[in-house]
DNA sequence: AACTCGTTGACAACCGATTGCCAAATCATG
DNA sequence: CATGATTTGGCAATCGGTTGTCAACGAGTT
């Protein structure tokens, strides 16, 4: 395909172009084109005619300002280079583009103040705002979904639209796996204190450990990055557990060439297990054994949601929960426990 | 922090508001905080201080209509899930947020309709675009920047200020590595035909060969995706070659997997050399040979390209092209060519 | 042909800023 | 103290659309 030249060497057309070409109204061109019901026919033909001659392309901008609609959602995520969040991304995007809306993606850096202050701006700018794992607090969340249509993914506040991936429950079927290979002393491996992920989480395991009658401590919190899988390696080794579950792939990795590097071997004697299977998951050495969530998916119920919101014409198959079962992923990092040195010789 | 409410619980202050409430021309609240040197300093601590006390932000859509400017950037990518361009967009993100700029983040999904149709939409909503490997001819890329201000990268057209990531100095570099390794018969994985790198790096590559006296032959074409990396294996396999340059690392990483399932040793019966350095490429099993781009730096100086163009306070500075330099990266994935089958016994 | 009813299209106000132009105010100077 | 030079501040037009209001028009009915 070829860019429209030729028409267009000067300024781009407006709708009063349109409307001169077709000799009627600007009003009647911006009627013919969003609400064409409303119009002649034979008008509507010819100012179609004349907005595809000119390339006519409506400005967004004047649209929002008149219309208090700027088309445009914007999504709010922690870090763009972790890879949990391309799924996401990816997802959002489709789903808004199939609905005509424009992505407008921000990135916090894990920062509450950057998050907040985004939130602010975007008041202006977007009809509506996806948070993914946010770090505010539920009353500054419920007052900002009070100025703004909001979902959140992974964190839950009354009275906000939400998509929780299900991984507390994937999590416990780790911890099963891990028993089941003869593991009882088991490191959990938290992620940021602000990340609510990593405290529900922790709240399903450690009841389902006493339960299970095996012993499972809480190390961290840990940076979400690959980096922070040397300290937090350090740290599973030195508890004397022979497994860890990892709040997320990133961290888990990281742990995994920082215990090679130690000469611990995974699984023989140590088992890993991560959280979010992104991208590496399967090809790192040895491929991680970890908890598989619809990420994509989520993105894309949580565009659903939101327009549901925003324009009624979605909202018929609006809901406003959504809970995203995961499902453990085994590969080569768990194996079976290693004999205690007592009965090794 | 907590998001500032109380005030605002209403709809967001506008410029009158504060003119309102500092008793002056919403003329002059608009000069005291774009031109703060041209008002009466008492006056613009009022205004400072109403807009303050009304949590003022001014709304961009209308700024972008009167003024046309609209303080967005728009960064053109083909492929949002390839870690390839993570980085780029964290460059720009960096840079653009320093400057005060917005990035709007646009994914063509690797179609020329999409990126030119996104370009005509953008004239309106961006200042400038960032195009990141395009796929527009050369004639269609100098029609669009005729009319909106565009520094390409790894894209080179006259006339266009350009950043240009020199991947083909460093994969004659891994010829040269592979070949001090013994290798004499070499294939290039070559990526779309209507990707500009892998031309210009078969360019480079074959004369290379011819001079060295050492077989390379051209492959594919293969999609920068993972799983085309077991047809380029496959490829590479039967084409009797024992060391493959492949266009990027996603493919690559995809070929050793597959290597691994068909039996074929990797380094020792077939050699891989990737390009990019993503993520995942020092943890993938083995870890990766590849051509280490500064690709966050190439964000960064397009960026700075760009705003050159767009506003006279940063042209001081202003290049129009950048060529960064490449180096080889060698990790476990290369090693000594097999010996020929006449000389195992 | 007169009348009603329902459509269709034009006018104009408005969204929230920027900016050119001019008048008022300030200041220095003779 | 009057005058001119220089600031400083306000009015109003403008950006490109949307949308409420209302007049004009055409079709259908009697």
């Amino acid at each position: 395909m070829s860019l429209p030249l030729g028409a267009s060497t000067d300024r781009p057309a407006t709708i009063h172009d349109v409307a001169a070409l077709s000799g009627v109204a600007a009003s009647t061109v911006s009627r013919a084109l969003s609400t064409p019901e409303r119009v002649n026919i034979r008008t509507r033909v010819k100012i179609e005619a004349a907005a595809a001659q000119l390339h006519y392309i409506p400005n967004s901008q004047a649209k929002a300002l008149s219309s208090g609609r700027t088309g445009a959602v914007a999504v709010l995520v922690a870090d763009i280079t972790n890879p949990f969040y391309f799924d996401i991304i990816r997802g959002t995007q489709l789903q808004l583009k199939a609905a005509g809306y424009t992505q407008l993606l921000v990135d916090t850096e894990e920062s509450e103040d950057v998050e907040a202050g985004a939130l602010e701006q975007l008041r202006r700018t977007a009809d509506g705002v996806i948070l993914t794992a946010s770090r505010l607090s539920d009353e500054d969340l419920l007052a900002a979904s009070a100025k703004l249509p909001i979902v959140t993914i992974n964190r839950e506040v009354d009275g906000i639209p939400s998509v929780i991936l299900d991984t507390p429950t994937a999590t416990n079927q780790a911890l099963d796996h891990l028993i089941s290979l003869g593991h009882t002393k088991i490191a959990y491996i938290a992620g940021p204190d602000a990340s609510m992920s990593s405290h529900r989480r922790w709240q399903a395991l450690e009841p389902a450990a006493l339960e299970r009658n095996v012993e499972v401590r809480k190390l961290g919190p840990f940076a979400p990055r690959t980096h922070s899988g040397a300290a937090a390696a350090d740290a599973a080794v030195h508890s004397g557990a022979t497994a860890a579950i990892v709040f997320n792939d990133l961290i888990a990795i990281g742990m995994l060439q920082r215990l090679r590097e130690r000469g611990v071997a995974v699984p023989a004697d140590m088992s890993i297990v991560g959280c979010d299977d992104i991208f590496g998951a399967d090809f790192c050495s040895p491929p991680l054994t970890t908890v598989t969530a619809p990420v994509e998916q989520a993105g894309r119920t949580a565009v659903t949601m939101l327009l549901g919101q925003i324009s009624p014409q979605f909202s018929a198959t609006a809901r406003r929960q959504a809970v995203l079962p995961t499902f453990l992923t085994i590969r080569a990092s768990t194996g079976p426990a290693p004999l205690p040195p007592a009965q090794r010789v």
